[in-house]
DNA sequence: TGTACATCAGTGAACGCGCGTTCACTGATGTAC
DNA sequence: TGTACATCAGTGAACGCGCGTTCACTGATGTAC
């Protein structure tokens, strides 16, 4: 994973402490969520003074919104390198939540609460609208004709975010669908609200994946 | 609201204070999250000096789980009595939903990702599956026969969750996707991920409710 | 009804902590001639 | 190839802040006789 095309060794030595920063970020992240990031913990767990890593980030919200990006960027990287392979919308949500689970706190950076008195800066709207995009594809494969529901004529009208994808109403709708029922699952599963319940998330996330692609009858 | 039954007038202005000092803490967690709740800047903001609530609560943490716990009560509270009114669950579903956005913080008090750093008394959890059953009456209530499907076989065999309620195992199925469903949409809707969508979040709740009572065929 | 005592709310000082961030600096690494 | 200079990574001290929490205390409020 480089950083920039680092051509000169004081580059490559920049772009690995940067790296490296990133990495202890993540871990601490990880363990008590991204509201507790503090600089000087990093700098302290790798042996640095706490002034030495303002030479890598302007400042803690700098380093949280490079965190937040590359967790837009892997998500919309990993989801469209799957439907570049094929993968229909089935396989697309199981990629999705093999994505989530595999790091859930940076999960979270994307779809959880926003880290409070930090915003986020615009060019990360273009990249969920690339994720939004990739979804849309995989429904539009897949809607058949149908009597138009109210929501579909609403959405028609109220379609900004798709961009100037193709779609019709109906996958826009589907999408959405999609979006919030996966991450219903994968936000109670990952905050842990499953934890004492015994049943297997897995087989939850099967069965409901059934009922997004079964045909429906009013 | 009574805290308890105040009798004598020093015990009135307890209970009275106690309650002031969780409105602030309401307050302050609306702004910035429940984890930036701090008793000294309620303090000031009351006029009173830090030290001053450590009479009425024992810790910072002990205030925090008296706020879960009563976002916990007032939920099963609510729910509660719209079923005891003869709320099908349609019905409750909206109650869910008015509950969640008229306190947002609340919802994810409940529902959110957990505070970092802080555990949950046991007695929370008792609550939690108040709210379960009153769902799965109305699901119960609901369900129709159908063939099984697979997931309903694995929760018929894992329903420690659901206690001694006597719904069958297609109400138990019902319930999850119900509650995953939902707080889907809830959660996206109250961390502000609908917001530059343009599209009536009201109207794709009322979408997805549909689809959520519609009966569906293989 | 009045006095003596116990209870309890609230204060202010203090402890130790960690935070983000700035600043002037040292010393090593790279560059230009 | 060797020297002079510029660049830059990292340090340590310092600033000001707010945090949770303890402690010994004052003063008001209630209780018992």
């Amino acid at each position: 994973m480089p950083e920039q095309d680092a051509t000169t060794p004081r580059e490559r030595y920049r772009a690995q402490v940067r790296a490296e920063i990133k990495e202890h970020a993540r871990e601490q992240i990880a363990t008590a969520g991204a509201s507790a990031l503090s600089l000087n913990a990093i700098a302290k767990r790798m042996g640095m003074s706490g002034p030495a890593l303002y030479r890598y980030f302007a400042s803690r919200d700098d380093l949280i919104t490079e965190l937040v990006r590359e967790a837009y960027r892997s998500l919309a990287g990993t989801l469209r390198a799957a439907s570049d392979d094929g993968a229909d919308l089935a396989s697309l949500v199981h990629v999705l939540r093999d994505w989530a689970l595999q790091d859930p706190q940076r999960y979270l950076l994307v779809y959880g609460t926003p880290v409070p008195g930090y915003h986020a800066p615009e060019d990360i709207t273009g990249i969920s609208s690339e994720i939004m995009a990739t979804l849309l594809d995989a429904c539009a494969a897949l809607v058949q004709d149908g009597p138009a529901t109210p929501f579909d004529a609403h959405v028609a009208a109220h379609r900004d975010w798709a961009g100037d994808h193709p779609a019709p109403p109906a996958a826009l709708h589907r999408a959405l669908i999609v979006w919030t029922r996966v991450h219903g699952l994968l936000s109670l599963e990952v905050a842990g609200h499953f934890a004492g319940m015994d049943f297997d998330p897995a087989l939850l996330f099967a069965a409901e994946l059934d009922e997004l692609l079964a045909p429906r009858t009013a």
